[in-house]
DNA sequence: CATGAATGAGACTTCATTCAT
DNA sequence: AATGAATGAAGTCTCATTCAT
């Protein structure tokens, strides 16, 4: 048989072109670019990805699907507090180190060929809603909380807060503007402590604070 | 020998630029396009604009510029709380009809030559927030409320709710999502209130409500 | 103004894409190729034709439309007879002279975009057809023949000589296959003869025999 | 074990190396459309032909050897009467279904590495103009005609037909052009009678008339 | 021998910018 | 100043061929 295709090079395309596209954005971003990034030759992109939109809908495929996974399987044991708590202080940290691939899904999606429908961002969005929702739902039913939301606005509250944090991530770092990554975090953590009433800080254990997150860059 | 450099072709070209970059991003817009766009020759765009990047700058800068003082003079004359009624009433509504200028500024603007330094960023968001921020510490003065929040995070909260709602406005409308601006601005308006304890809607005449907006799209 | 579009460089583009995508068919003929042999830059192509396609279909459009007029203006003050004396004696040796034209065509016209409906090759031949099938019935009807061909056959037995003849000429330039142009041109005649009774040879002033057509190459 | 380099590997590449390079051209084949085509893997169509080239030669060698040695045959034992009907109304129609191949000879023959006399054409026609001339000669004698035709006038007329006729049917197969197939045949029928003061279709048993070359197609 | 990933030359095309007119 | 043809670098993608497995 013949070699058979190499998933550490297909990572390695993919780990560039989330990299680049992000940076530069997709038009911005040309496949030998990439192949100098990888060290690959330029044939060889086309190896392992149909054209450079495939490349592009793969980033985002893989990037969502980890995104999601990981954050599921984050709360999928947890009491609806600490399930907060993990989300606003290790969950989001986390995705942080990974705004650019966000950026792109948002700044760039639409424009691959078939907009966001190829790119099925509706359903996406939808899932991540249902998950929020309800571990906001337990928890306000636990506290006794009775928010009247229809859920066309808490999705939209959920985007605000979702795209709101992230862009400004991204701002922060590319130009120095006065703020941090830690105090978006603790923004949102204010926000969520006086809209539920309940002190997030405390449902955590130390050993991963605001800080090691704020480290990252 | 009337005019030299035609203001009218300028404006012409800083228009369609806004437009197609906003639509198509930087890399993806020709000058060709601007020229079909305009009906003005391939050449009288560089009359009037040195190259490409400095069309973008002052695409950028002139939107600012306009976004600005339109606030600025907004809020002159107002009380805090008729201008933060302002803000969330007529201004954002009016600000997001160029939802996809500020798009080019956020995620296009520090890819040009020299970065967002060349376009001055963190210097218009300074300004932006000391705006804001005075408005904000005077209506919290007026109430009787106290903000602990440091500057940076003040900063931070402004940076989320302003490039989450327009980012979030940019995704509903490229994507059928569930939910669309009006609920974006309620939401604000919902967390104004809050914090302030003040009923927004109440202090503002009926001329242009809520419907406005969304009926804007 | 700027320059204007220069007639010559066209022209010299399109007589470059006939001889080369007739020797080396279409998709043998690279853009570059074109480049060299005209000596102009690759991107002044782009200039005078939109694609590759766009050139094919003008070097046929244009070399059709040269062929048939000349056709029909030789033909249009003359007797029958003299009138089938001059397209075997003057008309087919001229157009042999591009039979890589006619080959260009018949071969690799329906591999364009859009096949032969898009170079309107049904309709060419009819009007060819109907032009030639004059001529004939004229004659024929001078002479007293009858023919009794239907037009499917008479079409038929037009398109086999002339893409006969085209073909045997093409083949024996590049082969040698121990025949030539003269031959071809001699049988023609003699086909004609035997059919109407009648000696083309005679009708013709001697300025320009087939000894001429023949030194043609 | 059993065999190497499997003939019927070999029959298959060649079988869509003929269809392809007939349908597409010869730069208009990849070799991964052979692949696709005979679902051999890329690699194994080099086990059985050196390159590309090598691959054409091959299929006009094969294609070639098989035409003529189907004439031959069918020539060897039959009156020059019945040898000429067999061939308007037996071989013809047979050879037309293979139109493309021929055209391939034509039209790309040449092209490939080293021209056509890599590929032997002349020789080749020599061969079949023999074979024809000798059968015409066989029946003009046997006739009491007596043709001045001299051998280079005879070939040209030869090729003027065949190739005459092969382009014809091919045209009318891609395009709509008014006549067809067997419009072709009647006319090669009429003009060998004629020629000859026979009639062609008597002498032929009634198992495979004209019609079944019209059913052709 | 069989396989198909690897490769890089080269195809078509676009485009920012210049500059003759 | 106005115009748009001219240009060549660079972009995306294809492909014949090789060669590790």
């Amino acid at each position: 048989m013949a070699r058979e295709k190499d998933e550490g090079k297909r990572q390695a395309i993919l780990g560039a072109a989330k990299r680049l596209f992000a940076a530069q954005g997709f038009n911005g971003t040309s496949i030998s670019d990439l192949a100098r990034e990888t060290g690959l030759p330029v044939g060889s992109i086309y190896t392992y990805f149909e054209n450079k939109d495939a490349l592009a809908r793969a980033v985002i495929e893989e990037g969502w699907e980890l995104f999601f996974s990981t954050l599921s399987s984050a709360l999928a044991a947890e009491s609806p507090e600490r399930g907060l708590s993990l989300i606003v202080r290790r969950f989001l940290p986390e995705l942080f180190r990974d705004v650019d691939l966000i950026a792109l899904i948002v700044s760039e999606g639409w424009r691959l060929n078939g907009g966001y429908e190829s790119v099925g961002l509706a359903q996406k969005l939808d899932r991540l809603a249902a998950l929020v929702g309800r571990l906001v739902t337990a928890l306000a039913a636990e506290r006794g909380l009775r928010f009247d939301f229809p859920p066309r606005r808490a999705m939209a509250a959920l985007s605000l807060y979702f795209l709101g944090a992230l862009d400004s991530i991204r701002l922060s770092r590319s130009a120095s503007l006065g703020f941090s990554e830690v105090d978006i975090l603790d923004f949102i953590e204010l926000s969520i402590e006086s809209a539920f009433g309940l002190p997030l800080r405390l449902s955590l254990p130390a050993e991963d604070g605001p800080q090691a997150s704020a480290a990252a860059r």
